[in-house]
DNA sequence: ACCTGAACACCGTTCAAGT
DNA sequence: ACCTGAACACCGTTCAAGT
C-alpha cells in the first residue's frame, strides 16, 4: 500500500533500516522457555514455537538461525537471571558467597528443569556464562586464593554445581514446579527398596542416605568439601 | 514348513519357549552404540538402528520397549566397561584409587562421547550404576571415612566426575576419537581471544588457564580438592 | 513370536513466491 | 524484510496382517 523506499536511504548508512517484524527475538525465546516449562524437554521444537506464535514454522527462522541457536538463547536467558550479587558482596565471607550463589543458580535451574539438561549438552560461552565466570573469579580473588588456584577453583565449582543440578533434574519429568524435596527423596527411597542386598551390601546399608542424594544438604555438603579442599591446596 | 506347536508345551512351564529372534538385544544395543560413535548424538534413532540391521523400524520394538529404553541400555553397556578394580585394590591408597577409577571412567566416556551426554539426561539406576556405587562405597570405607561422610562423599565424587566429563564432551561434536587434549585446549584458547577485556577483566587475565579447563590436570585437580575436603570434614 | 506393510502425527530445514 | 505455502527427508510409535 505504501512506498517501500520512501526514505531513500542506502547501505551507506550503517544503521539498520527500521523493520516490520511481528515479534522480537525476546518473544521467541520466551515462547521457547514457556514450552519447555509447560511440557518438559521434548516440548521444544521450532514448529511448536511457530504454532504458539501463530505463524508458519519457517517464519521462526527470521529470529533464530537454527534450533541449536534457539536453545543457546534460552540457556542464556535463564543463566542471566541468576543472582550474582553475593559473589561481589564484600560483607559476605567468600566461601559463604560461593554457596549462596550456587544455591541461587540451583533455584533458577530447578525452576526451569529442562534448561538444566540443555546446559550440559552444549558449550557455555555466551555473555551470561562469561558474567558468571567473571563474578566467580572476583569472589575467589577476594578470598585470597592464588591465581592458579583461582582458575582451577572457578571451574571445579561450576562443575560441581552444574553436575549436581543436572543429575538432580535428570530424575524428574522436567516440568516445573518439581515436587518438593521431601517427596522426591521419598520416591527415591521407595525405589531403593528393590536393591538386592546380597549383590550390593554396602549400598543396601546406606539406602536412606542414598535416597537423600537429591537434597540441598547433599548439594551444600559437596560444595563445602570442594571449597575446603581448594583452600587447603 | 514345520509344526509350530511340536513341543506341545504350555504356559504352565515357567521357562520361556525357545524363540526365533533374528538378533539378540546385545546386537541391537551394539548397533545403537555404533551409530552414536559414527555420527554423534543425533545419529541414534530407532529407524537408523532398524536400517543398519536391515529390518523395518517397528521390528526394533521386539528388543527394546522404546527409544528411552534403548538409551538406558547403551548407557549401561558403556558404564559396565569401566574398570572398578582400582577401587577394591587394598594395595592402592584410597584417594589414589578414586582418582584412578575416575580417570578410567573419563577414558571410557571420552571414547563414547555421545553417551556421556545421554548419561546426564536420565536416571542412573541400572545394574552397572549400582556396581559403581557399591565399589565406591567399599573404597571410601577402606579409607576409614565415617558412614555419613561415605554416603555424601560417594555422590559428590560421582557429581564431580560426570559433571566434568559432560561439560568436556559438550564442546565436541561427540564423535570419537576426540581431538587430542592439546588441540582442544588450543581451540578453546583461540576462541577466548574474542573475550572483551574491558567487560570481563578478571576473565581476560586468565585466558590460558581457562583454555585448559578441559584438561586431565584440571580434572584431577578438582577431584583431589574434593577428596581433600571430604577427609577434612 | 517375530516379522512386514502401512499409517499417524510429528520433526528441522530449504526453496520459491508473495507483499 | 518478512511472511506464506509447499516440499524434502526425516522422527517414534501403533495397528493389522502375515508366517
Amino acid at each position: 500500500m505504501s512506498e517501500e523506499k520512501s526514505t531513500g536511504r542506502r547501505a551507506a548508512t550503517g544503521a539498520p533500516r527500521p523493520t516490520r517484524r511481528s515479534f522480537t527475538e525476546e518473544q521467541v525465546v520466551d515462547t521457547a522457555l514457556d514450552l519447555l516449562d509447560d511440557g518438559g524437554p521434548s516440548a521444544l521444537s521450532i514448529r511448536a514455537v511457530a504454532g504458539r506464535l501463530g505463524v508458519n514454522p519457517n517464519a521462526v527462522y527470521t529470529y533464530v538461525a537454527s534450533r541449536a541457536d534457539l536453545e543457546r538463547a534460552v540457556i542464556e536467558r535463564v543463566l542471566a537471571a541468576v543472582p550474582l550479587g553475593p559473589l561481589s558482596d564484600p560483607g559476605v565471607e567468600w566461601t559463604a558467597a560461593v554457596i549462596q550463589f550456587a544455591l541461587g543458580l540451583r533455584d533458577q535451574l530447578l525452576a526451569h528443569p529442562a534448561v538444566a539438561t540443555l546446559m550440559m549438552s552444549g558449550p557455555m560461552d555466551g555473555v551470561a556464562a562469561r558474567d558468571v565466570g567473571e563474578a566467580m573469579f572476583g569472589c575467589l580473588a577476594r578470598g585470597g586464593l592464588p591465581a592458579q588456584t583461582r582458575a582451577h577453583g572457578v571451574y571445579a565449582v561450576i562443575v560441581q554445581v552444574l553436575g549436581a543440578v543436572a543429575l538432580e533434574v535428570a530424575e524428574t519429568d522436567g516440568k516445573p514446579p518439581l515436587p518438593p524435596e521431601s517427596e522426591r527423596i521419598a520416591q527415591r527411597r521407595a525405589a531403593l527398596d528393590e536393591v538386592d542386598a546380597t549383590r550390593w551390601p554396602r549400598t543396601a546399608a546406606h539406602l536412606d542416605e542414598i535416597a537423600a542424594w537429591n537434597s540441598v544438604d547433599q548439594f551444600v555438603w559437596g560444595l563445602r568439601a570442594l571449597l575446603t579442599g581448594m583452600t587447603a591446596a
